[in-house]
DNA sequence: TCGGCTGTTAGTAA
DNA sequence: GTTACTAACAGCCG
């Protein structure tokens, strides 16, 4: 489900609700989530007092930075935070619970339980797995059309692949990847290497633009995201290929074409994309 | 009823 | 080393 602009949207309506809040007791349902300790008694014996004092983003990544460590979660397709009073009945899928020394809890919810939770000491989680391999952030100042264009050009791959690797940037994924070619004007099975500069510049300045308006719009509810209020993205509104299938484009009238790439289903208008 | 699809990515095979 | 495919899981749709 999130991408980059559902999990800044996410990052930032959460921490309104568990910044400060201490953890007394962590209860894991599915210990599959918990990849690091391995065991998930250890994981709840060092979160066991931990406040929670911030919360930032990094890629499709949140970080929950706590006195002395940091959890790192990864809420693939389906993941969901929500903060309860401990006394509401808990949700089918919830797989982790973070009791507070508030009465309230933190929820970790995923239908398809294929989210992941990292813990490291404070310092040391940008060093292993998952973090270690992350691409820069596409707001960061390290995501330069230079750096860019000499990553497309030592690949064979189509540019709609090298997009969705997180190792060369992070936090696009296929809705924001459709609609960055669109507003590009590339086609999505172009060769990453043959693109000219002024192509990289253009995918480079959509991409950006495009998130930074998903953001604007607290993302794309296509089906199940909610930040963790429970409302809905906006985004989905200003979509003009992803979902679009026989749909008029926006900009020429012609029919919006569903195909695969990578194995992905992906929209793109063929008049507008080249 | 069942196969195919879904906002992701780690692991494996070629 | 690079790239392509599949599995992990559950639910929805035709």
């Amino acid at each position: 489900m999130p991408e980059l602009p559902e999990v800044e949207t996410i990052k930032n309506t959460l921490k309104r609700f568990v910044i400060d809040k201490t953890i007394t007791d962590v209860t894991v349902f599915w210990p599959n989530i918990i990849k690091r300790p391995d065991d998930a008694e250890q994981f709840k014996d060092l979160l066991h007092g931990q406040s929670i004092r911030d919360i930032h983003r990094k890629g499709k990544f949140l970080l929950f930075e706590l006195d002395d460590a940091i959890l790192v979660s990864h809420l693939r397709m389906e993941g969901k935070y929500s903060v309860h009073p401990s006394g509401e009945p808990v949700k089918k899928h919830t797989h982790v619970i973070f009791t507070f020394n508030s009465g309230e809890e933190l929820r970790y919810n995923d239908v398809r339980k294929f989210g992941t939770m990292h813990l490291f000491n404070k310092g040391e989680e940008r060093l292993g797995k998952p973090l270690n391999q992350l691409g820069p952030d596409p707001f960061d100042e390290a995501f330069t059309v230079d750096y860019f264009y000499q990553k497309l050009k030592k690949t064979d791959r189509q540019i709609k692949s090298v997009l969705l690797d997180q190792t060369v940037v992070a936090g696009l994924g296929n809705i924001y990847v459709d609609e960055t070619l669109f507003k590009a004007k590339i086609h999505p099975l172009r060769k990453a290497r043959q693109l000219k500069k002024r192509e990289v510049q253009a995918i480079r300045e959509a991409a950006i633009s495009t998130l930074r308006e998903a953001v604007a719009q607290g993302g794309t509810t296509i089906r199940s995201y909610v930040n963790s209020q429970g409302d809905m993205g906006m985004f989905q509104q200003e979509l003009f290929v992803y979902g679009q299938e026989n749909e008029p484009c926006k900009e020429c009238g012609r029919p919006i074409t569903k195909m695969k790439v990578g194995g992905r289903g992906t929209h793109v208008c063929v008049s507008c994309q080249k």
